[in-house]
RNA sequence: GCGGGUGUAGCUCAGUGGUUAGAGCACCGGCCUGUCACGCCGGGGGCCGCGGGUUCAAGUCCCGUCAUCCGCGCCA
């Protein structure tokens, strides 16, 4: 038997129909507002909240603080109409308590949970602290309790089509490759460590080995590199593969999976989001071309464009040895822009420059001009307006005007340097003014793939060529026989997910034949013995008949944080870790007893 | 590793180098029978992150340091 009297409706359940019905509630003190002899409570459990009324006649005012655990028994009464509360899905009732039983009490809180206004800017490190009391918040708990339906409906819409929900090993084994591993000592063998996985990677590939033909796993992956307000230490990734499957497979599967998926939490949690569209696609090329990245913000326009023919031959020295280097000159508009003042443009080029640019050259647009030495007036009745034009042709004035696509009240902001190099400014100068000019609307999910990337890029500190993706990424069949004589021209069966200019999914159609993998391994600098070494065990499961597949991995956290307009990852979390990677809350990282160091056989310093 | 922001009461924040460092909320006491951010009266509460320095005098200026947030590098 319970030690207290168990409810029989939820808080927020109560309605006017429930109106001479004796209910029992169980949950805390929301807020009270104590006049004298009568006093009004809030109540609150997770459906919600409701009044109790306490009247002395019914009830001696027993000891309530906010926050004090509670069970109530009571009777549902309608309230006279002057005392209805509209603004509450409960407040044309009161629930006259009848007898109240403290189930524990509260001290004084670290912070205003009752109170939602207070709460959006209190330290964050003491709500992680106390997130046990954050959690309360009815604000957090939806926060939650969307992550799990999603999470539902993924594994519901996955389960519908035979996918083998699989799990697979903390405890595995460091792959030097990528980001820096977690390691935990092995206590048998001092000098052995596990590594917990930065990804399922090479499970899932064995699944598919093993004939499993189609997995997923809701995975737990660890990566011990630098916070981010996107990132977290150990985050959430809905890991997913298939056999004998094309990239166009796995695209289809998992567009229909998240159009699916979060158009019906649009709808069932009435979030202010426009439904999903089919997503458009990409090659890196284009991407890199239009955008200056990867993972380009669709939500609004404003491409980048080059400039590079149009002051060809210039004297402009800036532009002219850019050319000369094989550099190219381009740019993005900027609407609004040319009412930017002097010290304003200063401030967009120190932006620029913040991102490794050596400069910024900017045209202002109008309509009209005002007769400066500094203005040139187009054909179209445009005034463009910089203190360089002197140096460039009329000709190529126009060029210009008709490139960029200028229209009069932009600022045309422009960046001279080598192709990947101004990507990185211009793609950070789009989204600054796609910010400024309230462009990137928050109703907006803008979804798209990005395909076909390079197999590997050249890192030029090592001298050797790096997977771009992972070493098991395939290259594409048609590109095959470049590995040995143009591994940069090598496109790879390779994707990923972009949604408002965030990467979220990345994936790949896997090598499954030996001898492919090792032709990649070498182009790598991975040597037979080193292969050995790391990757014996997927080598020779390949040689078993693997099947061909492939996968990929969205990212769960951040799906939740794009759905709530989040941008902080930890706010989708329960207990999220801070800054370093600790946890205020339980003290992690930790010492460990003297007698832990000598088991697991370790030293300090 | 680097750059920027923040650090004053339990919380959120004010605070020209010059009285005894303040406010709102919270907390404690009192009053209040229809409140719903209840209201009114009163009270307690401070290592001004920490350590140096400049000064007759430092919350305020300088140097260092720590914590935290954001970003860069990093993140196959």
């Amino acid at each position: 038997m319970a030690s207290f009297q168990q409810r029989t409706q939820g808080c927020g359940e109560l309605r006017l129909a429930h109106a001479g019905q004796t209910v029992t509630l169980n949950g805390w003190v929301h807020r009270l507002r104590d006049m004298g002899s009568l006093v009004f409570a809030d109540m609150r459990d997770g459906t919600g909240l409701c009044q109790l009324f306490l009247d002395p006649a019914n009830h001696p005012i027993p000891e309530i603080k906010t926050e004090t655990c509670i069970s109530v028994t009571g009777q549902v009464v309608e309230r006279a109409d002057k005392d209805k509360n509209p603004n509450s899905p409960t407040g044309e009732v009161d629930v006259v308590v009848e007898t109240m039983q403290i189930l524990n009490p509260s001290k004084p809180l670290p912070f205003p949970l009752n109170d939602e206004t207070q709460m959006q800017s209190v330290n964050e490190e003491l709500r992680i602290k106390h997130r046990y009391l954050d959690i309360r918040r009815p604000s957090m708990r939806k926060k939650l309790a969307l992550r799990a339906a999603a999470v539902r409906k993924i594994r519901a819409y996955l389960d519908a089509r035979d996918f083998i929900e699989t799990e697979t090993p903390i405890f595995t084994k460091s792959t030097p490759e990528g980001a820096r591993d977690y390691l935990v000592p092995y206590r048998l063998e001092p000098g052995l460590f596990y590594a917990l996985p930065q990804s399922p990677q090479q499970y899932k590939q064995l699944l598919m080995v093993a004939g499993l033909e189609r997995y997923y796993q809701i995975a737990k992956c660890f990566r011990d590199e630098s916070q981010r307000s996107d990132r977290q230490p150990e985050f959430t990734q809905l890991d997913l593969e298939m056999s004998f499957v094309t990239q166009e497979d796995i695209l289809r599967l998992i567009e229909g999976m998240t159009v699916s998926v979060i158009n019906e939490l649009i709808d069932e949690f009435e979030l202010d989001k426009d439904h999903l569209a089919p997503f458009p696609r990409l090659t890196y090329d284009e991407s890199m071309a239009r955008y200056g990245c990867d993972k380009p913000d669709l939500r609004f326009e404003l491409e980048l464009f080059d400039l590079s023919e149009a002051v060809q031959g210039t004297e402009f020295g800036v532009f002219k040895g850019t050319l000369e280097n094989g550099g190219k000159v381009r740019g993005v508009r900027y609407p609004g822009g040319a009412s930017l003042s002097r010290k304003e443009v200063g401030e967009l080029e120190d932006f620029a420059k913040s991102f490794g640019a050596k400069g910024m050259a900017s045209i202002a647009i109008t309509s009209e001009g005002q007769g400066s030495e500094n203005e040139f007036t187009s054909v179209s009745g445009l005034v463009a307006k910089a203190g360089f034009l002197k140096f460039l042709q009329p000709e190529q004035i126009e060029a210009i005007l008709s490139t960029s696509g200028a229209q009069a009240g932009d600022l045309l902001c422009i960046i001279a340097d080598e192709y990947m190099a101004g990507n990185n400014v211009l793609y950070r100068l789009r989204h600054e003014i796609g910010e400024r000019t309230g462009l990137r609307d928050p109703r907006k999910l803008a979804f798209c793939f990005v395909m076909d990337f390079p197999l590997v890029e050249w890192n030029p500190d090592e001298k050797r060529w790096d997977s771009m993706h992972h070493p098991f990424t395939s290259p594409k069949a048609e590109d095959m026989d470049l590995i040995e004589t143009d591994p940069g021209a090598i496109r790879a069966d390779c994707y990923d997910i972009v949604c408002n200019g965030t990467e979220w999914a990345s994936g790949s159609i896997r090598i499954h034949r030996p001898d492919v993998q090792a032709r990649v391994f070498r182009l790598l600098g991975i040597d037979d013995a080193r292969q050995k070494e790391r990757f014996g065990h997927i080598l020779e499961a390949f040689s078993f008949g693997a099947p061909p597949h492939g996968g990929i991995a969205p990212g769960i956290d951040r799906m939740i944080m794009f759905l709530l307009n989040e941008e902080n990852i930890r706010e989708v979390i329960a207990f999220p870790k801070i800054g370093l990677g600790q946890d205020p809350m339980m003290e992690a990282p930790s010492e460990i007893d003297e007698v832990q160091w000598k088991e697991m056989g370790l030293r300090r310093n």
